[in-house]
This record gives C-alpha cells, structure tokens and sequence, in this order.
DNA sequence: GTCTTTCCGTACCTCTAATTACATTAATTA
DNA sequence: TAATTAATGTAATTAGAGGTACGGAAAGAC
C-alpha cells in the first residue's frame, strides 16, 4: 500500500488528469452530462481516448469522478452553511447567497450539475447512480440535522424534520432549474426568500 | 383548406397515428423521452420507420406532437383547477390531490414528462422546445391569474404575483422530481401541503 | 547497448440512432 | 383492363457514440 510519488521506472506518465477532469466538469455543468462524448472531452484537452478509459474505466466511471469534483466545489459549501452553527435567519441568508451568486461574473456555468444529473439519472451508469444516491442522503442528512437544531432554538415551525428537509431540497432543486432556463437572479432571490422563509416564524407576512 | 375525411383514391391508409403517439407518449413518460428512439416506438406498434417520418417528419415533430397530447392531457386539468372559481383552500387541496393521485394503481406513468422534457431541453429538436417554452408561459399565465383572484379575495398573502407563479411552478416541478424519485405519495403530499399553505394566511402555523 | 517496465496514442471495432431511396401495393377512375 | 393516385415497408445510408487491439515510445536497470 502507499503512493508511488515517483516510481521512476518506466514511461513517465503525461496524461493531466485533473485537466480532463476540470474540462469534463465544465463541459457537463454547462450543456448537460448527456450531450457531452468523451471524443468531445479528448479533443478538448488533447488527451487520448484510450487514455481516459485507462484513467477511469468508463463513461460511467468518469461521470462519477467529476460528481466528485463536482461535490467539493458546489455541494459542500452548501453543507458547511448548514453546518455553521448560527441563527436561522442568517444560514437561510447565506444558502440564497450561494445559491444565487452571479454566475456569469464568476464565470461559473449557470445551473447545478448534481441536479442536472439526477434530472437524468435514466441514461447514467451505475456507479454515478451510486454516488448520486449517495450524495443526495448526505444532503437530506445535512438539511434535517440544520432543522433539527433550528427547532431546538425555537426558530422552525412545526414541520416533521424529513419532510422539511425534502422541502429544502426541493426548493435547491427548483433555484438551480429557474437559473439554467435563464430567470434573474434578483427574481430567484425573491422566490427564494418566500419559499424558504416559510420554514421560519413569520413576522414579515403583514397583512394588507 | 379543409380535411379530407375521404379522399377515397389511391391506397387507403393503414398508419395508426394514435396508436404510435400514445404508445409514444407511455415510452417518453415512463423511460424518458432521451431514452427512446425512434425505432423502439416502431417496434412497439407494429408501424414502420418512414411511416413515422412521413406523418411527423423527425424526432423533433414527433415529440412536439406527443407533447401536445400530453398538455391535453396532464396540463389542461391542472390549469382547469386554477380557472375554476373556487376558495383558494379547495384549489389547493384540488391542486395537491392531482399531484399525488396513486399513479401506480392508475396505470399512469410516475412523474411529469413535461418537466422531464424541461429538464433535458438541451436535446430535445427546435419545436419540441417551442411547444415547450409555450406550454411553461400558459401554465405561469394560469397560476398569475389565479394568484391575482385570490388576492382580491384576500385569501393570498402579499407576494408579488410573478414570484408567486414561479414559486408553484417549482413546487410542482419539486413534487414530480420527487415521485419519479420514488417518493412516497404521503410524503409528497405533505410536502406540498407546506409548501402551497404558505401562500395562504396561516392559520396552521401553531407555536408548540 | 539491450532489457524491462510503464505509459502512450493511432486506427480500428461495434452498436445504435436518425433519416431516406426506392420499389411495391392497393385503392379509384377511365 | 390499364392508368392514376396515394399510400406502404425493406433495406440501405450516415453519423456519432462507447470502447479496445496493438504496436510503439520513454524511462530506469543491467
């Protein structure tokens, strides 16, 4: 067991992986995981065919390791909000920042690959499926153990904790939809703030 | 201008446009509509490849053509809930109900190919996305105006009504990712029920 | 130098999808 | 019966996908 820093014997290895895997990224996030071909990713980074299957078996292979990437860049800084002890209020201010940054100015594609795969989970292979799957749960673990400790605090109304979870999901879901179909930022905040504030007490539904 | 009920001259026809378009729509619902093709619809029906050209002339007219069967459908019933004149409380359950009618014991595919189609617009031909673009401005134009008399009934709480038709867009898109995902109908529904009860004046948000 | 090890990429294979060329069939009409 | 019309389906074509066989190249070891 171990890492062969430098095995130093034979061929040195040339094939970027982490190059294949940021363009696989970028490529999937921005036209959908299903209408890019490995030939599009080779010819995109100047990687061989045979070198991609070598590095990661498959289609199916591939997919799986760029939700991995995937996960660290975009999943979990929505997990560490939730996981960031502090008021309601602001956790829900911080998840509609994130969740409504200015993609374009950060140059980041519009949308959420996570999402997007799980919209198309018929034609992705198993082991993608797998971490899909697995993905998913961490999710729904974090949102319920976020509600959970809201209720402690007395700051969430009275909603059982799964559905409430599946909720927040739902309505991740449904932000990430409105900005690849191309609705404003500002508006998706706005929905976001009714949709989510709904969890809360409310003292900012005020009667005509 | 004007059918030809009977031209009667030359070989009378034998395609079964129904035929193919609801065994298409059961196949696009069901498995997806990226993941059927042409010929998979043709085996299924007994018609023939050109046969399916000539009457829908591609990929793209058939699927636009199996969407409008599918408004007439799935979607219409939806926007004549929300045309009909009733309490914004029965509208809701009325709403509610039809999302999470047993589609197992009614023979109806899970989820909504609608959203599926949103879902992989990306590649799905010019007018598919057409009908598609169409069908989402109808389905936002009936949830406004419903909105809008609920308001004046004093029944809806004060959100801009373009953020609110959104916002129900979503969380009926939200509920038919979930029932594809294998949620459960109660689950759904309680969901839901959430979800839409915060547009209404709450009088269910009990304190513990 | 040559052996061994490890990685490389060209050129192919196989499948499946959409789409069509074309010869054929079945009816009405003269 | 022959001509006309309007539909039919077999059998290709083309394009692109995922995937691989295989001969070669670049290093250290001897």
């Amino acid at each position: 067991m171990s890492k062969k820093p430098n095995p130093a014997r034979g061929r040195p290895k040339t094939f970027d992986r982490d190059r294949v895997l940021q363009t696989a990224l970028t490529q999937y996030w921005s036209k959908g995981p299903a209408n890019v071909s490995i030939s599009d990713i080779c010819n995109l980074t100047g990687a061989s065919k045979p070198g991609v299957y070598r590095e990661f078996g498959s289609d199916d292979g591939l997919k799986k390791a760029v939700l991995e990437v995937y996960h660290d860049l975009a999943i979990q800084p929505v997990i560490d909000i939730l996981e960031k002890n502090q008021p309601t209020t602001d956790a829900i201010d911080a998840l509609i920042g994130f969740m409504t940054q200015d993609r374009m100015a950060l140059d980041i594609p519009q949308g959420c690959l996570f999402v997007m795969m799980r919209a198309q989970s018929e034609h992705l292979g198993p082991s993608t499926c797998d971490k899909l799957n697995k993905v998913r749960h961490d999710i729904l673990a974090a949102y319920s153990a976020w509600i959970e400790r809201a209720k402690l605090r007395g700051e969430c109304i009275k909603i059982p904790t799964d559905i409430a979870a599946l909720l927040l999901d739902m309505q991740h879901s449904g932000a990430m939809r409105m900005q690849r179909e191309g609705v404003s930022r500002e508006t998706i905040e706005s929905v976001l703030r009714f949709a989510l504030g709904g969890l809360m007490f409310r003292d900012n539904a005020i009667r005509p």
